[in-house]
DNA sequence: CAGTGGTCTAGACCACGCA
DNA sequence: GCGTGGTCTAGACCACTGG
């Protein structure tokens, strides 16, 4: 590390170190601010501003009278942000996920790139339909770089459940901590047909995912494409 | 006020009314932080963790060895994070604003409750289309509440510029200082097939935008509709 | 009640921008 | 060189959580 950098920003890198390395578990508060200025040798206040930048950085979360805790975004449920699929009670659920292929295969360059990958080395390429009350709501490509997630190379597909990014965690030991996503729209393919099953051609939103761990590479990159009619997404901008 | 709040937060609250008055221009800076603890009768580090908050909020852009200034976000450029409109150089550019009508009239239940007006209030109504290389990329429809913006209803068209925001704030004194906006995909309607110059029916990507003053005000409802090929919009999650 | 994070103080020194 | 914001310290007290 650069020592010229401030010492807040030295100790948000030792801890986010820390953290990545699974140090703490979920329920596990971190040290407290004052065992960590005194182990670091700096003041409790630089600790506090380290854990400001990871707190902003959404990588802990901290509470009051009880301590500071790593934090888990529900990626998966960020697609809810984007498209508005409501049961037939007219509310939003987690829509179910439904594995229809796995496989081992080489990335294309434009993939291998984006998940850090050399030209021959090879992926899990999964495809997966998310439903709610069995209507098909999004159809996904995901490319996970081996072998960081060989365990779901083999893992019997009853056993993947409805969240993938849990899944990371317990079987591979990935957090997924941010994701950068780009969103066009295109007009539905033949395969957008039968997959969304679609009545008649019409506008798909197209997502395009790369998420990354707390280490800042890329673990999983996606692709998601669903029925624009569904779609809705809301953004403040200041 | 309430009392009880932190010193940081009231201190905050203080500084965004006077922001709000006016009382700084553009470039202008704030007091220095020195000054504003002495005046407030606070310390320094109070002061700054006042101003770390309307940083964040996007109220006011700090430079080491010059000083604070009010932020100015150029929201009219925030169009080109959603459309990819590039010129015949194959640059991004700000596109030209054309006004198409102005008139006064009197908004619908929806935008009036948008606006904090009441049910008989009137609003100022104006249509424009962005273009580049004359060729239209987006048709804008604008209320403005009155009569925050009686200024706007008799200033002559050709001295609207390209720009909206920063002739708010010159002519009626509303900075813009927050905005939402709405994500959907529509398919396109005759008006929008003549006001696009689109050569087939296709989707359109349409932009609901509520925009807000340092008060947190309504000042301006937006919706602009944009031909969907062209549309491309990237985000960061955490 | 003890222990946690949240607020606040008063001061020091550093890094940068500008005349 | 001077004034600005940026970093850092060492300590105080408050507000909340949990046993």
């Amino acid at each position: 590390m650069d020592p010229r950098l401030p010492r807040y920003q030295l100790l948000r890198d030792e801890l986010a170190n820390r953290i990545a390395a699974l140090e703490w578990r979920a329920d596990d508060p971190l040290p407290t601010e004052q065992e960590l200025a005194a182990t670091y040798g700096v003041a409790v206040g630089t600790v506090r501003k380290a854990i400001d930048v990871l707190e902003t950085e959404g990588v802990v979360s901290r509470f009051q009278g009880r301590g500071t805790f790593i934090r888990r975004p529900s990626f998966d449920h960020s697609l809810l942000r984007f498209f508005r699929f409501l049961d037939s009670e007219g509310r939003q659920r987690v829509p179910e996920g439904r594995i229809l292929s796995r496989a081992v295969t080489q990335p294309d360059a434009d993939i291998a790139a984006r998940l850090g990958l050399a030209a021959a080395d090879a992926a899990l390429r999964i495809e997966r339909l998310r439903l709610i009350d069995a209507r098909p709501l999004v159809a996904e490509e995901i490319w996970l770089p081996l072998p960081r997630f060989a365990a779901l190379r083999d893992l019997p597909l009853a056993e993947f459940g409805n969240l993938l990014y849990p899944l990371y965690e317990q079987r591979c030991g990935q957090i997924v901590a941010t994701a950068k996503e780009r969103l066009t729209v295109d007009a539905s393919t033949p395969a957008d047909m039968t997959a969304l099953q679609l009545e008649r051609p019409g506008p798909v939103v197209v997502i395009a995912r790369t998420a990354f761990g707390l280490d800042g590479s890329a673990l999983e990159w996606r692709l998601s494409r669903g029925n624009a009619t569904h779609f809705s997404y809301t953004i403040d901008i200041r």
